[in-house]
DNA sequence: GAGAGATATCTCGACGTCAAGACAGTACAC
DNA sequence: GTGTACTGTCTTGACGTCGAGATATCTCTC
């Protein structure tokens, strides 16, 4: 089940062992497969979205705002810290979410410098619909797997996680 | 060892439970940790090797032609199929490359539509030195997982990924 | 050997991201 | 209260990517 499974990776892994036998390539065996398989991903989540005429982008924000609860608000900086992309970056998504009338903008009330960021009806419904047919197709990209698989991968990936969670 | 581990991906998904107990949103368990340790990863290369003064998209370039072995030589279009980027992309990739006189272009001279694209010296050698610093930042970023545990991973994320890399 | 379709590469304009920095407002020590 | 450091948001310019389309060449069929 190891040794001849064989995909792009395992290929790419070979070619390294030859090009530069004097390397301990293993450490590709999991992380190209994670960078992949993220690729892989972002192209099917590019897809899901697309029906519901949401941009990967857009959808990243929308969701941090709907996990946050009545009344889905939430201020710029948590959404950048949600989504881990930059101020900027940040200022020109709700400026385009605010435009296509997905979010709302508005004056925190308890620090002048602040702004807050939430959900209009529209981008509720839009964000609900969108979220249940991503679960359907991740659970589709996850059929290879039994539960038990799934349960161990998860726990393996939050261990590799562990460090970029909690330090700083 | 899995209840109350908890990570940003525990947090998430919980938060989903709260406001959406409708949903199954397991899947997120892994999918949601792939797409975010990716993410850290390419930070992660990018410190790796801006110490080598090359960014991820040069040292991709430049790896698919050092395990290609020598004469370290290959055409656009392979390069765009083994880095999964679009023709446009590569052909700026290795005009900036060519500026760098990290690679150099050729006619190929059995097909005159065709390019080939090559190593230089100074390409090569960049090259194989950020390639044993990042797989040194790679071993200490899986230091957290056993060799047993290394493996599985591996294995399951090799199965995960099998349906994209045969399908074409 | 002519034509149709496939392939290889490049060009161009639009777009989203980032990094750095500007600016206004807040917190806290003194 | 004043000064200093910090925080939250926005602005700007540079950059890399994509997608669509242009061009040249090859391949295959008849």
């Amino acid at each position: 089940m190891t040794e001849d499974a064989r995909d792009e990776v395992d290929r790419l892994v070979a070619a390294w062992r030859t090009e530069r036998p004097d390397l301990d390539v293993e450490p590709l065996q999991v992380l190209s497969r994670v960078s992949r398989l993220a690729k892989h991903l972002d192209r099917a989540r590019r897809a899901a979205f697309a029906e519901h005429d949401l941009e990967p982008w857009e959808f990243d924000v929308l969701t941090a705002l709907r996990r946050a609860g009545k009344p889905y608000e939430l201020s710029p900086g948590a959404l950048l810290r949600a989504t881990l992309v930059t101020s900027g970056t940040m200022t020109n998504r709700i400026d385009r979410l605010a435009q296509a009338r997905l979010v709302r903008r508005r004056p925190d009330p308890e620090d002048r410098r602040g702004v807050l960021v939430s959900l209009t009806d529209t981008g509720l419904a839009r964000v609900d619909a969108a979220f249940d047919d991503l679960l359907r197709r991740e659970r589709e990209l996850l059929s290879g797997l039994e539960g038990t698989d799934r349960r161990a991968l998860a726990s393996l990936l939050r261990t590799l996680l562990a460090p970029f969670d909690s330090p700083h």
